[in-house]
DNA sequence: TTTTTGGTTCGGTAACTTCCGAACTAAATA
DNA sequence: TATTTAGTTCGGAAGTTACCGAACCAAAAA
């Protein structure tokens, strides 16, 4: 049940990735990329303690904050006490809906910031003005982008 | 020179996203904050040291920091010493760089994660083969969506 | 009933981040 | 020439994060 090269490189260099874009801890990205990478048997808890050489206790926690997350998944077979752990299979559409938060937060965030400018920096606001509102309709394009993805994936996904 | 209830408010709310969004020290998201809520005369170093109630040293590597990340500028005037910062007037456009720089890798990860699936585990890459697609599309819209309002965006500053 | 399996929980530690104070510097002023 | 101004730089303290080992637990197997 041991990695390939290939897979231990990849591992690390999208989990480096991960853990920015998700905000997850070294070993919590490192155990989602494994997740994405596998096939759909999933992997047990020893299987994932042998290809991230980490401790016992540190997968445990990371594991359940993975699930906490909806980020990934397990399901068990009949007559047999283990946990096969896998990415959960709406993970694309949740990244997306994540996304879609953060974008809908952002866009907050702008308004509040062209609003104080043009009460209390008139003067400045009048001769950037343009760019600001150009910002936010991208950020308004954008968050149209994600809805009608997010539509795509869900149709797909509950056919 | 203190500052309104109001833009303190702002200063504190504003600064926690700008942490996670642009990858900032508490202080430097504060200092990035209050120069965007600015005008555009700009604050000395002993302002923002007021504004902040931070220490000397600390608001020097952070305003440092800052100007070597492109995000604020400072000017002078003839016969005085001190330096104003405000924000850098391609703050907006420097930002959707950087996302333009973000998305591109974010498009390379996908492209690496459906290869390495559709090689190694073919049987799952082909029942969850679409969503990942339209992941990407969703990536490439947004890339031509950020290229767009760049462009847009330096023809108003350029003229 | 004892042991093994498949984990969880807790206390601690090592490493990293963030900030500070004190000493320093270079230019301008007195 | 001495002092003030406008910062910079360095060593370290305090807080936070990420991980580990050891003790623990519940269910199953021996």
């Amino acid at each position: 049940m041991s990695c390939s090269p290939e897979k231990i490189k990849l591992i690390e260099e999208i989990g480096v990735h991960f853990e920015k874009t998700h905000q997850l801890a070294p070993l919590a990205a490192r155990i989602y990329v494994i997740m994405i990478l596998s096939p759909k048997e999933g992997h047990t808890f020893d299987e994932i303690m042998t290809i991230t050489e980490a401790s016992k206790s540190s997968v445990s926690t990371q594991l359940n904050l993975l699930l906490q997350l909806n980020k990934i998944e397990y399901f068990t077979k009949p007559g047999d006490r283990k946990r096969y752990f896998r990415g959960n299979k709406m993970y694309l559409k949740n990244t997306l809906e994540t996304y879609l938060a953060s974008i809908s937060e952002e866009i907050k965030v702008v308004e509040k910031i062209t609003e104080f400018n043009s009460t209390y920096n008139s003067e400045k606001y009048k001769k950037t003005g343009e760019v600001p509102l150009l910002f936010k309709e991208y950020l308004l394009r954008q968050k149209e982008n994600l809805k009608n993805t997010i539509a795509k994936i869900s149709e797909i996904q509950n056919k």
